[in-house]
DNA sequence: ATTTTTTTATTGAACGTTCAATCAATAAAA
DNA sequence: TTTTATTGATTGAACGTTCAATAAAAAAAT
């Protein structure tokens, strides 16, 4: 089977498999076997391309958190209105579309969130991506409201979408996307009520 | 060393032992001799005592949500307010309090959560925990606004002290309560203002 | 076109390490 | 002397990594 120019198939192969390993058995069970047989390759072969175990799940966190970033920023760079609402509500969009937000992406986000509180490279990843949901979030509040308030409703918001999401994971039905959705959209109108006009229809709790 | 009736002090200095170990090197290196150490005592007392790993670390998880909830019912308890907003206000006093929301409470909490994932023990625990904040927080709010309202008011702020709490146990800096508490408190007081009279004072957005 | 050589990709058994569990031995209290 | 509590060396299983062997494709030579 040998071909030239495997490595990034292979690279893909394997990521995904360690996925749906996680997905599977969730990572503490998660052996370089397991990951190998569902990407029909050995276990040898991990070692080769990504240099050993840990190599393999640092660039399967990589991935996610790439695709989540990238799922917000396609999302703001066809907005058609600049507004901060718009840009905020973009990012609730992206946060929740997570290329597949049920599915092996979804324990995988969990289980790598967890271990990252002792692995310092996962960490750091970790920690620059929280940042950047929190300035741009922001951001975009301090546009319309006073940069004190403006944090709180940052962090607020960061928060509610974590928890969201977190929720979903645990819960046996997994994550119901589109209430989630619904419930930070809610919030982020109370958050601009004070101070901003209403999106296209007042919230009529209906 | 032995004296009689040690069981007791035994299982409490082993499950604070794996606490400490698990907040010092996180659930996947905490090997039984690592608690042991912690501890002070051999390694196969674990076996004696919890029958295995395993359930040291079940015993460990229900001690936590014990405490939680302990920590929740005895703020209710002592009310003297029987207002929606005074029962809420103590289920998120409650919630960060967690004996010591810092410390190897709060890291031991977010690895089991991660864990119960696949552990269909620790699921159930979780499960059990998870619905009992969201169904309280539901029962308050039903008190004041229209049911679908309610269930929304609860799964929005039960994912706010979650998203709060998650955010904290992976920050560096660790979970600082005081501003968690104050972005739910604020939280709630915007969930109730179209319901009900504001607490002592109007929100002010200080 | 066919054969030979070289390169590249992959395998999987072997190795060394780590860990949880066991249990006979031990020691202190009753 | 009996009971209770505890130890810690041992055992067996599981894991990640390594590396010599292998096999297929690509390149070179015939």
């Amino acid at each position: 089977m040998p071909k030239v120019g495997m490595e990034p198939i292979r690279r893909q192969q394997l990521i995904n498999a360690t996925m749906a390993a996680i997905d599977e058995v969730g990572l503490a069970e998660t052996t370089v076997m397991r990951i190998a047989r569902h990407a029909g390759v050995s276990a040898g072969i991990i070692s080769h391309y990504f240099g050993g175990k840990d190599g393999l799940l640092e660039a399967t966190m990589r991935q996610i958190l790439t695709d989540l970033t990238d799922a917000v920023a396609i999302r703001r760079r066809t907005l058609d209105d600049d507004s901060p609402r718009a840009h905020i509500g973009a990012i609730i969009e992206g946060n929740f579309d997570r290329t597949q937000v049920t599915g092996p992406a979804a324990k995988t986000w969990l289980a790598f969130w967890a271990s990252s509180m002792h692995k310092p490279m996962l960490q750091r990843l970790q920690n620059v991506n929280d940042r950047r949901l929190y300035t741009n979030l922001c951001h975009q509040f301090k546009r319309v409201m006073p940069h004190s308030e403006a944090r709180n409703a940052a962090r607020g918001l960061a928060a509610m979408i974590d928890g969201l999401w977190l929720r979903g994971a645990l819960s046996p039905e997994g994550l119901n996307a589109e209430e989630a959705r619904f419930l930070a959209h809610t919030y982020l109108e109370q958050l601009l009520a004070n101070y901003d006009a209403p999106a296209s229809a007042p919230n009529t709790h209906s």
